[in-house]
DNA sequence: ATTCGATATGCATGGTTTTACACCTCGAAA
DNA sequence: TTTCGAGGTGTAAAACCATGCATATCGAAT
């Protein structure tokens, strides 16, 4: 779920997470979040999205709830019934959020290869000597 | 101890939590790690630095034990016993890696704002429908 | 030699997060 | 009108993590 880090000179990596919360703190979209939904984009179902990410059905409806909650709005436009029992796909809005998200992570991403690279200039100009 | 996150339209912020990982991923320096190691360098002591943190001694003892597996090679000078009980200061590597780490940081912060801004001028330019 | 307080460490406890499981709801298609 | 499988929900169990506590170790200063 998270970024696979870059290393440096003693096999040391940089990791990060980001996630989106509401005023009051008590609720978050995190990464996983934003994984799920790109899953069910796919899958077209919560279910199978669960399953691809590999976290309990519960867990991934719990989530969803919450983002929902907290954006106060539908991210998911959810069918239930029928002879294949149901099926979901994402509202506009969350398209429009998931691609936002898309371009941010990017943006982070290069941020951080650009940063750790400094980094890595500043650990090895000096080596450690103890 | 996460970075104040940052608007948007809807009440929404952005947060974010880097750290440091080895190859095998069983071990981190966190930003609460580094922030009690720089109490260290300020109070000369653990302890000390650990109730500045706000985190249980024991804690901040494993945090320091796990940060020096993992690099292989020592953080902190401990000195134990002595009419004081003992303090503690940082080894000339571990300054090195807080200043190279507040640099990584401070660019890391300035990237985001960056991104972020982006994020929420692409969240406004379509306002949500449904 | 005694003392004192910080370093050092194991383990029980408690709180939070995730999973596991049970069970109900829905509705198009057969 | 019966069926089927995903959506939806409560709750107990398990997994995790940090804390709290108890207890040992160390050594300069007295």
């Amino acid at each position: 779920m998270d970024k696979p880090p870059r290393q440096t000179k003693h096999e040391l990596f940089l990791n990060y997470k980001i996630w989106l919360s509401g005023l009051t703190g008590n609720g978050r979209i995190s990464d996983t979040t934003f994984e799920l939904l790109a899953k069910i984009k796919e899958l077209g179902s919560i279910k199978l999205a669960a399953q691809a990410c590999d976290i309990s059905y519960r867990k991934a409806w719990g989530d969803i709830e919450e983002a929902e909650k907290m954006l106060e709005y539908q991210l998911i436009d959810k069918q239930r019934g029928g002879k294949d029992g149901g099926h979901s796909q994402l509202t506009p809005s969350c398209i429009k959020l998931l691609e936002a998200y898309d371009a941010l992570h990017q943006k982070f991403d290069d941020s951080v290869e650009a940063a750790f690279e400094d980094f890595r200039k500043a650990m090895l100009q000096k080596p450690s000597s103890e």
